[in-house]
DNA sequence: GCCAACGTTGGC
DNA sequence: GCCAACGTTGGC
């Protein structure tokens, strides 16, 4: 399968792309997913070598903090198995688990390029992040779009 | 804090 | 299987 592009959301005060930069291996383990559609991309799609826009959201200013990419093979998402996590699902046993999680490593970090810069931008006004009432926090990015923000990203 | 949009749940 | 009610997301 050929190389396929993603958005990912992070909430940077819980886990922002410093932050990743800053691990071991610059990697994270992407984990808290609950939406269906997010996790299918992840679990179904996802490739190691996969490049990854490191978007964060439900802050100041959301925006596109830097450049990713998969770094593992998925795996079941430890923190619904864990009751003290709000990420607990008591739905989800070892035997079937129900959520996703996948290794992100951090690769560049170039200019902060804003949410409203990238609305500003025709060439990228299809992108699926700017869809009137888009929410998935785990999406597809089309190889043009991607190619673009890399040379907004610099 | 507001609220539009969306996803999930659960009664029927 | 429908759909109303509810909860969540996420920009503003």
């Amino acid at each position: 399968m050929p190389k396929q592009y993603w958005l990912m959301k992070s909430e940077p005060d819980d886990v922002s792309f410093d932050d990743v930069l800053a691990s071991k291996n610059q990697t994270t383990s992407w984990y808290g997913v609950r939406n269906y559609q997010a996790r299918n991309f992840m679990r179904d799609a996802m490739q190691v070598g996969d490049g990854v826009l490191f978007y964060h959201s439900s802050c100041a200013v959301p925006g596109i903090a830097g450049i990713a990419e998969i770094a593992s093979t998925p795996y079941p998402d430890a923190t619904q198995f864990d009751p003290a996590s709000p990420y607990y699902d008591a739905k989800a046993t070892a035997e079937n688990p129900r959520w996703t999680g996948i290794d992100v490593r951090a690769v560049k970090q170039g200019r902060y390029v804003e949410l409203k810069e990238l609305r500003s931008h025709p060439e990228l006004e299809n992108m699926r992040l700017l869809a009137k009432g888009s929410r998935l926090s785990v999406m597809p990015v089309e190889a043009d779009e991607w190619r673009f923000i890399l040379k907004l990203i610099g």
